[in-house]
DNA sequence: ACAAAGTCATAACATTGTTATCACACCGTC
DNA sequence: GACGGTGTGATAACAATGTTATGACTTTGT
């Protein structure tokens, strides 16, 4: 992170990884989950996983490279989240439960949210790879909404901007949520579902 | 001279400032706003303003102390952006303007808007006051539903509450955009343009 | 069997936030 | 005017960070 001469390319994250790079990313997710960003140092994930600092620059080329695999796993883990729900005839009570998981997602993990959504490590950019797979995720959002549509209980419109939006909204409250912005006394989880309610009526 | 047992108490952010401090301040928005948060070293600010690195501690108690006040700032210009759009006599156009005016700013200033919504200075948490300051932008919002709820084309209910959920709407569509999340094909400006049209005819 | 190449733990380096040191200016008193 | 106390602030030191260099050990090819 020193250089910032050019973009630097970190391994494609879908490569075989042996048991010490799956015990650095576990380690390393150990350590986001159990006491935030501030944790993921290079020593202390080398030495949670019992090797050497030298293994995380020999096998993700950096810190930011374990963060990228971080990032890409915590978009897969929340794409499986949302896809994980039963879908029944009723296209709207579906949203609803996806919208649902996607909340139950960032409660459940909110460092490694906060790693997917903010800033949270410094110089730390997604490759554009990790961006296309983070953008995926967006393609089941809207295939939930195409459905909804040609159900005829959402007004027709692009899908993927509908997804944009009903994924910007979702992210918003949640993203509020967890930093305690605004007055305490905002029910969030309201707030939540309010959204939710917002998106159907405005959308139909 | 600053009590050693309790930690993160930063000035009052209402103190009055003396050349340095204002000096420091004017710095680290520089360079806040020319290099990003990276930038943001004590050594750096110091050295840009002039000054040794001697007074960010016994003027701001730190590099938090700093970050606090040009965290506070930030809502303070947020909220005069949206206070200083002219009042019609059309309360939705009312609200739409109020909204442009919040994404204009995170346009005209993403760097303090990721420092005022991610947590891109690490460990940087914003004292119990910075937080009030924050909330209280939502006042604005939730005076302008309240009359356009009294004037009957918005749905009864908790200005406060109302107002949350679009401020989240809008900062999450904002989020997303700075952050490049999604497919690059998704026009922003236009998610944000409809996300305002849910808001009007998910809330009448 | 031996040399070349790779691997990995240790140590070194630059930069960060923070704290300690210490010289110098200022101020009240004699 | 001289002197001791006070405090301000610049310099240097310290711990921790990401990263790179070094050097010993292992593996491999012939």
């Amino acid at each position: 992170m020193t250089s910032a001469t050019s973009r630097p390319h970190y391994p494609a994250p879908m490569v075989q990884l042996d048991s010490v790079g799956s015990l650095l990313l576990d380690a390393a997710s150990d350590l986001l989950a159990a006491e935030g960003p501030g944790a993921l140092t290079v020593r202390r994930i080398a030495g949670a996983a019992g090797v050497s600092t030298m293994n995380v620059y020999s096998r993700f080329g950096g810190k930011d490279g374990v963060v990228e695999h971080l990032f890409i796993e915590g978009f897969q883990r929340l794409g499986e989240g949302m896809s994980s729900v039963v879908l029944t005839d009723d296209p709207i009570a579906d949203l609803a439960s996806c919208g649902m998981a996607y909340r139950q997602f960032a409660i459940d993990h909110p460092t490694l949210y906060s790693v997917m959504f903010d800033r949270v490590v410094p110089d730390f950019q997604p490759t554009i790879d990790a961006q296309l797979i983070a953008g995926s995720t967006l393609d089941l959002l809207a295939q939930r909404l195409e459905r909804a549509m040609t159900a005829g209980v959402l007004r027709q419109g692009d899908p993927l901007h509908t997804a944009a939006l009903v994924w910007a909204t979702c992210h918003g409250v949640v993203s509020l949520e967890q930093k305690s912005v605004g007055p305490m006394a905002i029910n969030w989880p309201e707030v939540y579902e309010q959204a939710m309610r917002m998106i159907v009526t405005g959308l139909a």
